[in-house]
DNA sequence: TGTACATCAGTGAACGCGCGTTCACTGATGTAC
DNA sequence: TGTACATCAGTGAACGCGCGTTCACTGATGTAC
């Protein structure tokens, strides 16, 4: 008998192996750019074992989202508390580090949302529920960050421009223009929040 | 032979009637998410002459981003020129029907952008071109309506927020929950370019 | 300690299905004389 | 005016391909006695 808490355990670890592959491969090719035995042979296996490990593709899917979500969030607080260390406050740290050029260029390893957000509609139930759950996600981690004295409720008109920023600098090219628009974003975000005049 | 130019002709009329539905049901379903045969029986036809209208999908899915880009917009100048008759400003006016809640519901009739931004990076290269052309279009859009004393590149940020904030609430759900997202941006977005105090 | 058996993770061939694309054909319309 | 023929828009069967899913099997590991 495997350990049943504590220790992983072989079919465990492969589990891991593969959501975390496909996590980085939704973001990469969208929600149905690749199948099964992409995804398996990436993770290094055959696709004959798949249901061994999820009851269909969608279970995957939505596994591959939560860890998606964990796994940027956790990228973006690191990245956004170094910056902090250096005297910048946590909302424009937060800012600073969605809409740079290394999210920009980081589909795969990036925001889930910003990857996928126009697809969400079109998923089966299981999935779509999952994603809206990453969409909240968002919207509470913008709000953990909101400067004192802004009204929570702002939370989610930021998460939209976050989002909407990336994307429509995806859309443009990882290029100048793209850039021009990721920093416009910032610059805006960040003068209309910032801290109250000091006199 | 058929007049050059001047009056449709009747192949002529077929392949627009070919165009609009492919403009609605990419929208609706995706780059990918509706197929060759689809699209013409949607339209009336079968799919075996498609090829007589279009060298391939691709050249179908451009001339359709086209056609969604130029109808949305169409639609929302009409929608916003009713309200600015009313007094209200052009920004406002613009804001308020890109994120209302009739927006939030026409996903197939709506901006083709927040429709399928994600998508985009996914694209070949022709279609990705022919939707950066969209983006832009959407920018121009915003920039045209900005407030006298608004910088013009303020207007990719501002079109960043409208795009996110649609997808946002769209992946919440046509519901209160997403609703209420489209509100607090409208409220965000209006207070931050409302002319300069009446004083 | 050694043998026999059960369990388990992963393999690889096969399934039914839908896709983009091709192509020989049909019926209607237009033109030549 | 009438007949013969060319053109044209659209039809429907077929192609090769990749997908999600199933399943009989294999080889390694663990357990019983």
């Amino acid at each position: 008998m495997a350990s049943s808490s504590g220790t992983p355990g072989k079919k465990q670890l492969t589990h891991e192996r593969i959501v975390d592959t496909a996590a980085r491969a939704i973001r990469r090719a969208g929600f149905n750019g690749v199948g099964v035995a992409d995804i398996m042979k990436e993770a290094g296996l055959t696709h004959g074992g798949f249901y061994a490990h999820f009851e269909s593709r969608d279970a995957l899917v939505c596994e591959a989202l939560d860890r998606a979500g964990r796994d940027s969030a956790e990228r973006l607080a690191k990245s956004a508390s170094q910056r902090r260390a250096r005297g910048v406050g946590a909302f424009q740290a937060f800012v600073e580090r969605y809409l740079s050029d290394a999210h920009l260029a980081a589909l795969e390893s990036g925001c889930p949302v910003a990857a996928l957000a126009s697809e969400i509609p079109r998923q089966s139930r299981e999935v779509s529920l999952a994603a809206a759950q990453r969409v909240r996600g968002l919207v509470a981690a913008v709000r953990e960050v909101l400067p004192s004295g802004t009204p929570p409720e702002a939370a989610g008109a930021v998460a939209a421009q976050l989002v909407g920023a990336l994307q429509l600098a995806r859309a443009l090219g990882d290029n100048a223009e793209g850039k021009a628009l990721l920093a416009a974003t910032r610059r805006s975000l960040i003068a209309q929040h910032e801290a109250p005049p000091s006199r």
